[in-house]
DNA sequence: ACTGCCGTGGAAGGCGCATTCCCGAACGAC
DNA sequence: GTCGTTCGGGAATGCGCCTTCCACGGCAGT
């Protein structure tokens, strides 16, 4: 046992196995150069020996490159998020490499924060996951250029509004698609729980909606905007049963919210799908477990933080792809035909 | 703008200020010498123009210090590893740290290899979440001392199994508690869902309910063992169900399984509470959507999370120290009382 | 006016590692 | 037997930063 503090060095190895660190190293990493055969096999014995791991500090500064990927999310314990974060968790693993988590909250400041001490640990790549308001973000901007300028590359996650690789997220075609299907049952009279009104997603989804409900010749949907969370899905669907509004279905542009309008329901005495119908979008796991099952669209979630990373691995290309991601409806007890 | 992949150093800035590395390092980061101030601000300046941001790595080797906690839990997307990271998350935050995120998906080897990785980064500590098989791990033990031994701190979050520093979540008792709450409420005849047979968590629940279930004078509550996860819970229901057991309430370990175990009941027709009464245990936020309401030992998650960060903050102690978290019995309508 | 100290800037060393460069040994070819 | 070549080990260099050590100028004290 050594003095604490100290850990083992790549020259502890090399003097337990009487040669260089030269050597020591291209034995333990391999190279260009080869190693012969006795050496290695002391090298590698050495190393176990004393339980020697590599300075990973050390070794990026050698080689230039760390093996350090960011994700960035609104929040962990949102089940859409830890979701993504799950599949990024997985396909970082494949590829050995590692994933900084940063939860933002939902405060844009915060973004650019992470990315800059992401940068400063001149992480490979950073994933950026979540709706963006709508007013550009100058700052955000100006640290992704500096974060690819120092040879980083950002994915993004969610709509096309950043200048990097983006996975987008087919908000406004999902909702329409949703509409079509949920006018084709019988619905006319819709409410929609809009989320915040300047965030880019519920906004899309929201119109989206609006413009299949349109097609099909009915008023537009009463709109009542809120959080993006299920206490904002509570009260704006408790908002619009106080109302005085008739309705039938009810699209919460998330599920999450959709959970909470569920609990308003509850809490109002009114039933579901019998009195109401309702849908969603996103198509959590939470989902699994929600009585009556939720009408919803599902997006690959787990698939889209493995993609994400994916990306990562691919090289740069000169401009920002954008890789189109489509929802699928998904007709549940929510929204039985009417009638 | 300079060379792709080129970041800006701080000799950089210091050339920009005209003044010596040296300098600029004291005045960004402070330090015991005073920077006179029109040479601080020129440094300022010019680190605000180029969009200076410290290489990590380098000042890790510098001074010997990351920033970076290493967090390993089983699964991200489990409302109950979430919930904690979410609380890790910002305490991180608060104390200017950086979280690596592992998930193990219950693979102990996978936690040696996250921890060995974690070695190599050099992080400041590790934080190590969920249950542990009965069998000692040794290879484990060597890391957590290897680690250590590399100046590192460990802190874990579960039973009292490993050699370090542990939020000791009361397992046994808060079962026991509940099964004397279940009781009074005039249950007699139970099952209990007991989750893997070797996981300590698992095993510590199931013992302590029947403990209390005995106390009561009934008889030992029937067990199926199934997976610590939802899929099975809902196979562990499953099986309870189709056997002729007469039972008037079911203890499932955990939430999620007990999640399960509702769509178990739904696929079988069972009505709860009617037919059946259910309870769980760690009150996830999930729980708040399901209906009927769930009974279960609630536990503070997310305080659980920053509780870890900050026991990290703090002086470690010659011997482990055990700080023990309660669990509180929460009753709903799952468990109405009977008759 | 000289000594000594304080305040502050700059040069240099070292953190642990990968890699380039140098050099000796062994080998094949003529 | 000599020369050119290949192979492989080791010393040295540099990555970017912090920090110790020097050096220098100004100041007070005597």
């Amino acid at each position: 046992m050594v003095q604490a503090g100290a850990a083992v060095t790549l020259s502890d190895v090399a003097r337990e196995a009487g040669v260089s660190v030269a050597t020591a190293s291209r034995a333990l990493n391999g190279s260009t150069r080869t190693v012969r055969a006795d050496l290695a096999e002391r090298v590698a014995a050495a190393a176990k020996l004393l339980d020697y791991a590599p300075n990973a500090q050390a070794q990026a500064m050698a080689k230039g490159a760390t093996t350090v990927v960011g994700l960035i999310v609104h929040d962990i314990a949102d089940p859409y998020f830890s979701a993504i974060a799950s599949g990024v968790s997985r396909a970082a693993d494949d590829a050995g490499l590692l994933v900084m988590l940063s939860a933002t909250l939902g405060r844009p400041e915060q973004e650019v924060r992470y990315l800059r001490a992401l940068r400063a640990q001149r992480g490979r790549a950073a994933i950026i996951v979540g709706s963006r308001r709508t007013e550009r973000d100058g700052a955000l901007d100006a640290e992704i250029t500096a974060f690819e300028q120092a040879g980083g590359r950002v994915v993004a996650i969610s709509q096309a509004r950043l200048p990097v690789d983006t996975l987008v997220i087919e908000n406004r075609a999902g909702a329409t698609t949703l509409a079509r299907e949920l006018t084709a049952l019988g619905y006319s009279r819709f409410g929609v729980l809009a989320g915040p009104a300047d965030l880019v997603t519920a906004r899309d989804r929201h119109r989206g909606f609006e413009q299949g409900v349109g097609e099909a010749g009915y008023e537009p949907p009463v709109a009542v905007h809120g959080d993006f969370t299920r206490d904002g899905g509570y009260r704006a669907m408790t908002e619009l049963l106080d109302s005085t509004i008739e309705l039938d279905c009810v699209f919460a542009v998330n599920d999450v919210m959709a959970m909470g309008a569920i609990a308003a329901c509850r809490d109002r005495g009114i039933r579901l799908p019998d009195d109401l119908a309702l849908a969603g979008f996103d198509d959590i796991a939470t989902l699994r477990d929600v009585s009556p099952s939720l009408t919803t669209v599902r997006l690959p979630l787990t698939e889209l933080g493995e993609q994400a990373m994916n990306l990562v691995a691919e090289a740069p290309a000169g401009s920002p792809r954008r890789r189109r991601v489509k929802g699928t409806v998904v007709l549940r007890e929510s929204t039985p035909p009417r009638r």
